[in-house]
DNA sequence: TCATTTTCATTAACACGTTAATTATAAGAG
DNA sequence: CTCTTATAATTAACGTGTTAATGAAAATGA
């Protein structure tokens, strides 16, 4: 029989890495993204700007703050890309009338484009990962991750 | 009864940001990292380097190769954060004898230190959490995430 | 042995993440 | 109506993420 004093004294060692929930979801995001980044990439768009594309396509004309909310990007960041997306014709920018705080975004002509372009693409990686994951597993997945989303500080 | 032509045309709309895999998967990391952040602020760290420390108190001596890879920091990162946490002594780093392009990372007294004083906390902040989430949903969680990460391309 | 290729680490360059400070505008209290 | 407070965006400063290029050492192979 196995002598207690056999197992090492792990008091101080956390939670092993490979079973850290925080590092689950890095790897897990990291996994996603090495299928979307090389397409992306290919089309000159990095992750954040194409989160931007996408909810400015979704909900047209919004303010700066909603779309760092949506896109999880902060807003120091976010200030700096819209500087690039403007330059590159990818998005619009201009102050609300009302709120002169304010700065409203929207999807410009060389955005639309972009997002005709990368959309089939996008689409097509992720069916293959609804398929090879299986579509259920997935949403399986999202609720998981949004009730965990729920738990935030 | 609903004309099908009422319904928008969204051939061009990627899938609604809310229902993403990718962007559940980022929310729901901030959402965990919002938890521990400021409890690593406390101590004087980052969740890159507490990741480094783990590690390190876990499996002894590693190169520096497997501790990007198992702590998930691309190794140009790594290399920056060597200087730092040696600077501090946290860690010491020495070439290996056998081989002169390997650095090996090993943890030290001010990490020991710095080991000692944030597992507790952070143990506690995990077990809160599985306390409000469910042990076994967490493991469930895990499981998917683990098994989505096995499909990096 | 020597040239070639491969591997590990570092450096470089640029973008985003993060926090704090700052500016400009709006909203609220008196 | 002013003074104060709150909010939106920006700037600043520094660290990490990412890719490409470089340097150094080891492995390969003719």
């Amino acid at each position: 029989m196995k002598n207690p004093t056999d197992i090492p004294d792990d008091s101080l060692a956390p939670r092993a890495t490979r079973r850290s929930l925080p590092i689950s979801l890095l790897r897990a995001r990291e996994a996603m993204m090495s299928h979307f980044r090389p397409m992306l990439d290919k089309h000159g768009v990095n992750e954040q700007q194409w989160r931007v594309i996408r909810v400015l396509a979704e909900s047209g004309k919004l303010d700066a703050s909603e779309v760092a909310e949506r896109t999880h990007i902060l807003a120091p960041s976010l200030t700096r890309m819209i500087r690039a997306m403007t330059e590159r014709g990818l998005i619009s920018k201009d102050r609300d009338a009302g709120d002169g705080r304010r700065v409203m975004l929207e999807i410009a002509p060389a955005g639309m484009e972009l997002l005709r372009r990368v959309s089939p693409d996008s689409a097509r990686i992720y069916a293959e990962l609804e398929q090879r994951f299986g579509k259920d597993r997935i949403e399986e997945l999202i609720n998981l991750l949004d009730a965990l989303s729920q738990l935030k500080a």
